[in-house]
RNA sequence: UCCCGAAUAGCUCAGCUGGUUAGAGCAUCUGACUGUUAAUCAGAGGGUCGCUGGUUCGAGCCCAGCUUCGGGAGCCA
């Protein structure tokens, strides 16, 4: 006999049948009920031992965390609280755990310690749902994608190009450091390292994406993504997911329409296959609001803001406009803003995109058309703007409780201005020149963005620390595990 | 990196104006009970008060530095 998973045996109706089933103890509850887990399902199996047939010696190794295996009769349960249950006859422990020593306990536990155990948080039912709706949306995303022809496609996690110009980045390098090779002017040399050449892990995939792009229309990278950057917020990792596609013949609106269609798309996908888990996360949510003041507490229960999410339209607004409507507003005019908003041109800051996302519009926003000099080299300059006032066909999209989910843009595809402003920014056009032969040889209008596949799932699950949503977080001072 | 806050039992936290032997709930252990739902009841054990230094007759408490964590900001996805 095989074991059966305890998904299926909650939902089974044919009482009677001999089961096994394996997994984690939860509780042991009156020295006959024991609560158990096997990772198929956010629900526990109730299975119930007679303590008084059973081994004194054997019950006592049934602690929270063991793993055991029952064989038995799957019946009706005769208790209240849940509807079937396991008659044991056959109780093998696995595997023991010290209960002095195993550090989760049959009672809620504050992130913050759990994070500390994230070996062990797997087992709790939060982080159970947390990673349930991760990889429900990651095979979403895929499934998106292939379903509409894009091409996944695995661009280098090393680069030797240091002007990808998206913060600061990771060396990668065999390089002995107590004998470090050097030039003659006593810089290190580069040539004596592993590459021959100067390396280091990814921030972008974006520009390797752009040259499939120039081949197969439409591909789309979903990989590690690594920031050396000194941040210490709950919404940047130093090694995170993103989702890069990159399309060719995408002018802007094609780009935001794809975005908003991704969203909706995986939100959907997460309603429709992770209720369970979204249920439990909106009711874990709803309890931990109640310790906040009736004012902060969320208008729409996580379940409610994700419909929400779908059924309306994001809006769509130009940089200029924003920054009209942030002008006008009230906190800019009884100078609440830290940051006072009085001349076009200045960048937005984060209680700028929370005014306009959660009190203005109340939904997700797309920003586009911002000021050239704010945004990067490769987006697509405006045709006919004001001189001073140059913009480029960038778009955020910023939703309420993360901020910038999405950063894309329609590319610049022509070469002359490409490269004017590669100059500009003192970017080393020289060691790009594989990057310019896109617009060289039948380049094309062509869009992409990037979108944060953690502050995604931040979104969905409703957590509010981006460090609870990756497996093993990787931030600065902390690479454990 | 900057601003603010925190660090006391395995976990969550209390600890007054600086004053004798640092407390509670949960967990653990022992016993009782046995259709429980984070079971319940009784009892017991459990502490380098983050680290280093300083002030003081005396420091968990005051001061300085450091470490780590949390919230916010910047950088961004």
């Amino acid at each position: 006999m095989s074991r059966t998973k305890i998904k299926d045996l909650l939902n089974a109706t044919d009482f009677g049948q001999q089961v096994i089933v394996k997994g984690w103890v939860r509780t042991f509850r009156n020295n006959q009920f024991i609560a158990i887990n096997d990772g198929s399902t956010l629900n526990n199996i109730q299975a119930v031992v007679d303590f008084a047939s059973t081994d004194e010696a054997l019950l006592k190794r049934v602690t929270t965390g063991a793993a055991v295996s029952v064989t038995g009769e799957l019946v009706e349960s005769l208790g209240k609280g849940q509807r079937v249950e396991i008659k044991v006859t056959e109780l093998e422990i696995l595997g023991d755990s010290d209960a002095e020593k195993y550090p989760l306990q049959p009672k809620k536990h504050s992130l913050e310690f759990l994070r500390e155990i994230a070996h062990l948080r797997f087992r709790t039912n939060t982080f159970n749902a947390v990673f349930k709706i991760r990889h429900a949306l990651a095979f979403a995303v895929h499934k998106f994608f292939n379903d509409k022809g894009f091409v996944y496609m695995h661009t280098p996690i090393i680069t030797g190009s240091d002007a990808e110009g998206a913060g600061e980045m990771f060396r990668v390098t065999t390089i002995d450091f107590d004998s470090v090779p050097r030039n003659e002017d006593g810089t290190v040399n580069y040539k004596e390292d592993f590459f021959g050449k100067s390396t280091n892990l990814t921030v972008s995939g974006q520009l390797e994406g752009e040259l499939a792009a120039m081949a197969f229309g439409e591909v789309y990278t979903f990989g590690p993504t690594f920031r050396a950057e000194n941040s210490n917020t709950t919404r940047h990792l130093a090694e995170f997911w993103m989702i890069e596609p990159e399309m060719a013949f995408y002018d802007i609106h094609d780009n935001m329409d794809l975005a908003e269609e991704l969203l909706k798309y995986v939100i959907r996908y997460a309603l429709d296959n992770c209720s369970d888990e979204l249920e439990f996360l909106k009711n874990r949510l709803l309890e931990e609001e109640k310790q906040k003041a009736q004012n902060e507490r969320s208008e729409l229960d996580l379940i409610a803001k994700l419909n929400f999410c779908l059924e309306n339209n994001f809006e769509r607004l130009t940089y200029t406009e924003a920054i009209n409507i942030l002008k006008s507003s009230k906190p800019n005019q009884k100078k609440q803003f830290k940051y006072l908003i009085d001349d076009w041109g200045a960048d937005l800051q984060s209680e700028h995109e929370r005014y306009l996302v959660e009190k203005h519009f109340k939904k997700p926003v797309i920003l586009t058309d911002y000021p050239a000099a704010i945004k990067s080299f490769y987006m697509r300059r405006n045709d006919g703007d004001v001189s001073g006032k140059e913009t480029v066909r960038a778009m955020d999209i910023l939703f309420p409780g993360i901020g910038e989910i999405v950063g894309g843009s329609q590319r610049e595809e022509r070469l002359d201005v490409l490269q004017k402003r590669m100059e500009d920014l003192h970017i080393p056009v020289g060691e790009m020149d594989w990057y310019l032969d896109t617009r060289r040889f039948g380049s094309a209008p062509h869009s992409g963005f990037g979108l944060g596949f953690e502050r995604l799932v931040l979104f969905v699950t409703g957590m509010t620390n981006i460090r609870d949503v990756i497996p093993f977080p990787r931030t600065p001072k902390n690479a454990e595990f």
